[in-house]
DNA sequence: AATTCCACCAACCGCACCCGG
DNA sequence: CCCGGGTGCGGTTGGTGGAAT
């Protein structure tokens, strides 16, 4: 049994008054932002160091941009959550003075809805199949675009999908050619997954569906060159790893240096 | 005017990751 | 390499205020 972040018993929750918030502003300016754990005693609040370190990112934080969200923001968030799934600090990240508190309650309560509206489903970007939304797209000749191949930056998560359930973190970009090639075997033939090869088959081109956001991404991750070195197939946990290795470093591009930066490093073998 | 419903959002909770000993 | 503490993240909850009835 893992041991609380800190004694429950005689802290405050719920809502900040102005003196606690005070309180806590007076402190980080003073000692700047440092152990979260010992900050409420020092800072004489009766709180867990999680509610500060919260109440400070989500809103006490100088930088932080209040009020409605852009267009340009509204667009970005839908791109970036095509591409990433679920991964809010990471999309707030390209949002400054955004928190992805904030940005995951804007996704939940305005932007799911908004795509839905549209005929798109929010969890994967889709076009949801639907007589009723045959007026909004009368050509015959429309295709639904395929499953994405980004799954694979889809990582272990709180939740833990059911049966059947498609997992909530499986990024949900439909518009975008992805093959990730982990590994190569004894031949030098690239092995590419299941997943990814039945899913290249799949991809139609962005220009089928006018309302998705268009990605325009066409990625080849290679095989890393420190196990191209290699003399012997690696093993199963080196695979892993290597995947492991692969999703983060795609997932952190995209958050550090935004879509083209993460296309460019991608291509350019960085990862 | 009173009550119910609903949307919004701040805050909490639990888990996973990171890192130092 | 292992373990445990600290931190960050994402899902969920619950309070609040405005709209609808």
């Amino acid at each position: 049994m893992r041991k609380p972040c800190c004694d429950k018993q005689g802290t405050n929750k719920g809502a900040w008054s102005k003196q606690e918030d005070q309180k806590l502003i007076d402190y980080i300016r003073k000692y700047g932002e440092g152990c979260w754990r010992t900050l409420p005693k020092d800072a004489g609040l009766l709180r867990c160091g999680k509610s500060c370190r919260l109440r400070w990112i989500n809103y006490l934080r100088p930088d932080l941009k209040r009020g409605n969200f852009a267009e340009d923001e509204e667009d970005l968030i839908i791109k970036l959550h095509a591409l990433l799934g679920n991964r809010w600090s990471l999309i707030a990240g390209r949002l400054p003075g955004r928190t992805d508190n904030e940005v995951k309650n804007y996704w939940n309560s305005h932007l799911r809805r908004k795509l839905i509206n549209q005929g798109i489903d929010p969890n994967n970007h889709k076009i949801i199949r639907h007589t009723s939304l045959h007026h909004q797209y009368p050509s015959q000749n429309y295709q639904v675009p395929a499953a994405t191949t980004l799954s694979h930056l889809h990582r272990s998560s709180n939740h833990k999908p059911q049966k059947g359930e498609e997992p909530n973190y499986k990024p949900a970009a439909t518009n975008c050619n992805m093959i990730i090639n982990t590994v190569d075997d004894d031949a030098g033939q690239a092995i590419i997954s299941e997943e990814a090869a039945s899913s290249v088959e799949e991809a139609a081109p962005c220009s089928s569906c006018p309302l998705l956001p268009d990605l325009n991404l066409d990625l080849m991750i290679c095989t890393p060159s420190h196990l191209l070195g290699q003399k012997s197939k690696p093993n199963d946990n080196e695979v892993a790893a290597t995947k492991d290795h692969h999703q983060r470093q795609v997932v952190e591009a995209a958050a550090a240096g935004g879509l083209q930066a993460l296309v460019h490093m991608i291509k350019i073998g960085l990862c």
